[in-house]
DNA sequence: ATGATTTCGTTGCCCGTTCAACTACATCGT
DNA sequence: ACGATGTAGTTGAACGGGCAACGAAATCAT
């Protein structure tokens, strides 16, 4: 009795191995973001990529950072950093100021009102990783998961 | 010379441990779904929910599964996948058929198309898998890898 | 100098996702 | 039997992201 029944056929299969943590990888893609910016909104009404470019400011020299570096930095596309720059500027949290010695050049500034919503915003953000994160796993599990997924996540910006 | 430099004030800040391997994650929640829909849509023109129902579906007895089924196996939305279902429906590679015994429920049925169409994304998507994972990472690598995320991944949905 | 090329950033269009109604059917209680 | 509650699935509005086209300024070549 040979398995070729048509509504199972035999499909191209992944190796049992690489199927596992591949889908274990998926899973992640699939759920953290949204689970992500579901707290954030809620504690801070801002989204992910948002609180990376506060972050990224809040720990630059005169919480300013040019548009590009801003991108670079947080492995965002540049239009995607760009709008959301506009909406954070449009709730008051950032400003933009053309740059002297470059006239293309968009130097992003960090306001007031940006680091105080960072700040509220961040407690809860690391309750979330601790709890989502340290919840089950111990500080030497959490290197090995950190060092092993460093050598993964390069290659997923490139072709 | 107290640190309390006005731009870059004392913030909340997480245990470097956890830090490295929360930016991993998020690392790959960012980048690897995006990945993911170009190589797919390159390939086969669909994209991931896509692809994942159509393999939920590969692998069901009758190439059939109810519409709830379906959302639960792949953990995708209840409105996500039914529009997905939509969006293959359209293209003739599933099909709806109303449940005989309840009046509620939808079976999605895998018409011959879809398989095809199926068959035709999954190599590419498993040397993606392999060139992207494998590509740096022993077997043994990848079994700690799994069994790391396998315990992060339920703690992602809930709550 | 001036035209060609490259770099920085923005915008428009399209599409997919979420969230909150909403329809339709089933089921439960009495 | 019949109204109340629950469940399966769909739909509409708002929104964010990708891609490609664009404008504007700097750089380079001759």
């Amino acid at each position: 009795m040979p398995t070729d029944d048509p509504a199972a056929p035999r499909v191209p299969r992944m190796d049992p191995v690489h199927a596992r943590a591949w889908r274990a990888l998926v899973a992640v893609g699939e759920q953290l973001p949204t689970r992500l910016d579901a707290q954030l909104t809620n504690d801070a009404g801002i989204i992910n990529v948002e609180y990376a470019i506060l972050g990224a400011l809040v720990s630059a020299p005169g919480s300013t950072l040019r548009m590009g570096a801003l991108a670079e930095r947080s492995l965002f596309s540049t239009p995607r950093t760009s709008k959301a720059v506009t909406r954070l500027q449009k709730r008051g949290l950032v400003e933009r100021i053309s740059c002297a010695g470059d006239g293309r050049a968009i130097n992003v500034h960090l306001t007031r009102e940006g680091l105080r919503t960072y700040l509220r915003a961040t407690p809860p953000h690391i309750e979330l990783a601790r709890d989502t994160i340290l919840g089950e796993l111990t500080d030497e599990e959490l290197t090995t998961l950190a060092d092993l997924l460093d050598r993964v996540i390069p290659r997923l910006g490139t072709d």
